[in-house]
DNA sequence: CGATAGACTGCAAACGATTGCAGAGACGTT
DNA sequence: AACGTCTCTGCAATCGTTTGCAGTCTATCG
């Protein structure tokens, strides 16, 4: 059907061998041929067959890209990034969809490495570390943004800790002393260390630590409204909220709304990595920005880094362990506000005060 | 590394044709070797290399799927539609992000053929044809939501006339007489279908079709900031707004938000396609659904007759070139508001009308 | 002028599967 | 007993590349 490269050999009446070293520049060929072979190659548009390729030598030229899902923000700016930069080294990305799940994970990975994948870059589920270790002696692997403990792979984590800290003491500078936290499970890396940056913040500002400002659950927007539910029906309820597990936004959100709660005038309001609609909301939200095209771009040069090594021969590229860390930064929109001393000590519904973030007026 | 069809041959002391006729259950096999070959495979832990097997059959077990970005949420929903649904039936889904830019289209479209996909669903940005047409010769093509005029490859589209319709009759239906339109581009089909149905609406209404209540523009959200802005300087501005550009939805909201125009009170709006946070906004969002997940499997349905239609040597699967189409439906939220006729007839700013849908009162 | 190195080139064997063709038994028929 | 038929199995070619090895040719040097 499409050229092969015994019609450019044979165009060029030479050996097949020869025409393989000629377009791909390895072994001696004399800069005439060479010339030569690509003029006529791009004559008859030929194009090389990877398939074929990729059983003589092993490689596939596809790297994968494995998420939980689509709709988080954060993956997608890392799928879309990933995937430019592969695209500029001759990759082809192979995004693969795992829902968090252990099973879907597994399956994924095995049909993965049948198409001999050149890399792996994955957000583990932390629940198949025995197959991922296994499967890290054939090929590349770098974990993003979770590591799986089972394994010691390289991961490429958001500075989570770092993150958290920011966020709480953004709050407690804003005057905030009872700041309610809504975050991750507590058996993923990201939950418990955004819940010690949370802690760290409060140590520091000497606010002691209240265990029913803190609602940890699972990653979807119901945790969110429960956690919600649960800090405003708190007998002190917090003047402010930090969602710190992504998916939980939208719970907290739905429910603020149904019990009418201005934001930021009744409750402030941080959330933990970007969506696009966040600025555009109203009022537009203050987040914590993970660096996820960072995290990305990281994770890309990791594994190249790795895949190169494996090329090198100096075993697969899965040695030298170590963790990298991405930096985060706070985001100020206008879902947080000052709150008087005075009135936070007393944590009732604080008087309609004028802030320059906010001319409306409270309702309830 | 890998156990191979030899190793599993030779422990099973048969030749490896044998081996691959029993395990792939093709030609024949008496039914004691197939058991016999099929447990000590899977005792050995053989897989099937699907690139040795791609360059016999000319086949990867890759599908791929095309789209412009990973932000709109339909594309999120379909992705995971497709992924599911080739999963199960043994395919690999590549995903690949095409921009919505005719280079980046191109350059995928070789990359894909390159690595000999079964089967390609895409988005087409129409400014390919001329090599959409040519490739449809190789591979089985279905186009997802856009047509390409300059092909004549089978193509699954939203009923966007219809859509439109319904979105418009329902504004109608709630009273308002001008409303505005924010469409996409003219020269895609989803923007001339959707002009249209809101047109159809209209004349229905026997309402007189007024252009500058009109903004088509590129589908990004500056265009729904630049059009809002337009219809509200309006010496009769709309009562009404009617999003059917999904992109835009974003700067609409900013401006509504900028001018301090309250949704639904002062101003109702409809927007097109679904994003998950629109039932969680305040107030929530009523659109127009596409039916996303309908399409996704629809255009999975006809990928997959076309494969089999190749498959049995009936052509390249790419005749009997037809249409299909998928309804859309109206979902009912909070963003429009019923108008008293008087009112709407002056068009200026309404009294604040007490309504079922919100007891908020008006501000500006 | 012959030997030898050096620079290219071609042959053929891989890679791991699938598949047409022919051979080997088993069995029934005449 | 001979023959045909039917069922199963193995041989070997093939898909389009890459690559070790050996061969050819030219040029250079002694």
């Amino acid at each position: 059907m499409s050229v092969t490269l015994k019609d450019v050999a044979h165009a060029a009446r030479v050996s097949v061998s020869t025409a393989s070293r000629a377009l791909t520049g390895t072994g001696l060929t004399s800069e005439r041929t060479q010339q030569r072979l690509t003029r006529i190659a791009r004559e008859l548009g030929y194009r090389p067959n990877p398939i074929a390729r990729g059983l003589k030598t092993g490689q596939s030229r596809l790297v994968a890209l494995l998420v939980h899902n689509l709709t988080n923000a954060s993956f997608q700016v890392m799928a879309e990034e990933v995937q430019a930069r592969l695209k500029a080294l001759g990759y082809q990305m192979l995004l693969c969809i795992g829902g968090d799940d252990q099973q879907q994970e597994s399956d994924t990975l095995t049909t993965l490495v049948d198409h001999r994948i050149d890399g792996l870059i994955l957000v583990p589920t932390g629940k198949n570390g025995a197959q991922l270790k296994a499967l890290a002696k054939d090929v590349p692997i770098v974990c993003l943004v979770r590591r799986d403990d089972a394994t010691d792979l390289e991961t490429v984590l958001a500075d989570d800790p770092q993150g958290a800290y920011l966020g709480t003491r953004h709050l407690i500078e804003l005057g905030h002393k009872r700041i309610g936290l809504i975050v991750g499970r507590q058996d993923t890396t990201s939950g418990r260390e955004r819940l010690s940056g949370y802690v760290r913040a409060l140590r520091e500002a000497g606010i002691a630590l209240d265990d029913t400002l803190i609602h940890a659950g699972h990653f979807v927007p119901e945790t969110g409204a429960t956690g919600c539910r649960k800090l405003l029906d708190l007998p002190r309820p917090p003047s402010a909220i930090f969602v710190a597990n992504h998916e939980a936004t939208l719970g907290v959100l739905r429910v603020t709304a149904e019990r009418n709660i201005v934001i930021p005038d009744n409750l402030s309001l941080l959330c933990y990595e970007d969506m696009p609609w966040f600025e555009w909301h109203r009022p537009a939200i203050s987040i914590v920005d993970n660096g996820a095209r960072d995290l990305a771009n990281l994770a890309v040069d990791r594994l190249l880094q790795r895949m190169d090594a494996k090329g090198n021969g100096k075993g697969n590229g899965n040695d030298g362990v170590r963790e990298y860390r991405v930096g985060a930064r706070l985001v100020q929109r206008d879902s947080c506000r000052r709150i008087d001393a005075a009135i936070s000590a007393r944590s009732g519904k604080p008087k309609s005060t004028p802030s320059k973030l906010s001319t409306k007026s409270a309702k309830v």
